[in-house]
DNA sequence: CGCACTTTTGACGAAGTTCAACGTTAGTGG
DNA sequence: CCACTAACGTTGAACTTCGTCAAAAGTGCG
């Protein structure tokens, strides 16, 4: 049994759209999971029945062919809902960028929960729309951008959304540290690693950013990054 | 207004979820619209407030760069839905394929009602969680798929939708009519025309299909389709 | 029949992958 | 604290696939 009470994504989860006695009665159904980076969760095409929301970390869903390439289909943040409501099997993998807490809710129990709550489900489907909207957008990029427009488009994206989360302290804008490594940016993108880190290479020659560690990003020329990512 | 009781789609579209007289409701609230081959419905950033059912016909969802590359992110055919309810802008452009008619709603008015049914958000929500489903499946094609295997993924996909359109009459097993010419399965596939076209040749010198016509295909190895489709 | 449009075919080049080697970083245990 | 190791990242060279450009062949409609 999971406390919402002290939930630290309890107002931006799907569950900010339930008053206390029905938050109380999900959290009867929940129980809080640690995952450790690199596990997991959930396996494509595994009957799995169970959706979560993401509490803490960060985690990949990953499409794969038999010959064992695999696409990202989708990177999840805290307050992010993971799993398929009303669905039989799972589509994709879920595994964990770092290590992470989600709540997790038996599916069948979640789903009829959401049928009597329908202000959750709005809040789902509204979260699902906005899902959509973003993979789509993400399919011209996989169909017709190139590698340094993908590269820059991603940089672009993840610093958006990853600005002052290692908030105030001396972080400056167009400074952020990414969440994983080159494979995985090369999985999201469509690229080979090498393609990945040569275009990164590029750019750093030319100026346009800067690669203070592994894992760290920081833009300087804001304007040339959106020109390159067409 | 739009006449539900007779509607063709009424038991497949998400309005199957509404009793007699929720129906009439909505009913006064949509019109019907017919809509040309190559006419553009909504157009990509545009704020259009409307959301529709299609009733006729295939349109499709294109999104493109400035210097006017296309993706096209989703194919729609009758029952399905089109729109971005709850939402500011249209995402992406929405074209008929060929001619076609569906029941328009001002988003508006859809969103509200749609608020005060659950039922009916609920068939939607499903519907956008398969819809999501498809487009993740198909970021895996666009990002890692060599271009045979686009073009085999793409038929047995088209196979599935389509087969039984014509329904009975002479039509085969493995046989079906593409609603769209070369350009435009290239702009599904994130391939240019001349690579289809040359996968599709290759194909049909292998002997695993028939091309008796421009949009014409029949399958004669299905195994070996699966095969190429990785 | 002629015209516009779509599709096919060919030759060539560029972008990105593959394979292989090398450099760098972070974590472990002496 | 340093040395060792394994994982990660970068670089180079050869090769493949697909895109580009150009032209020919096929299709459908007035």
């Amino acid at each position: 049994m999971a406390d919402c009470a002290t939930c630290i994504v309890r107002n931006r989860a799907i569950c900010a759209s339930l008053n206390p006695a029905e938050l109380a009665a999900l959290g009867r159904m929940g129980r809080k999971q640690k995952v450790r980076a690199g596990q997991t969760l959930l396996w494509e095409g595994d009957g799995a029945p169970v959706v979560a929301n993401v509490l803490e970390g960060v985690l990949k869903l990953v499409v794969s062919t038999a010959d064992g390439r695999e696409q990202i289909v989708g990177v999840v943040f805290p307050s992010d809902f993971i799993g398929r409501p009303f669905g039989k099997e799972s589509p994709y993998s879920v595994t964990a960028m770092t290590d992470a807490e989600v709540c997790i809710f038996n599916r069948n129990n979640f789903d009829e929960f959401a049928g009597s709550h329908p202000d959750l489900q709005q809040k789902l489907l509204r979260r699902t729309l906005d899902e959509l909207d973003r993979a789509r957008h993400w399919m011209m990029l996989l169909g017709r951008k190139s590698a340094s427009e993908k590269v820059a488009s991603f940089l672009l994206e993840m610093s958006e959304r990853l600005e002052g989360q290692g908030c105030g302290v001396g972080l400056n804008r167009g400074a952020f540290e990414l969440p994983f490594g080159r494979q995985q940016i090369a999985d999201i993108l469509g690229l080979t690693i090498e393609t990945t880190s040569r275009q990164l290479t590029k750019m750093r020659a030319d100026g346009v950013l800067d690669l203070p560690s592994r894992r760290e990003i920081v833009i300087h020329d804001r304007a040339a990054m959106e020109d390159m990512a067409g």
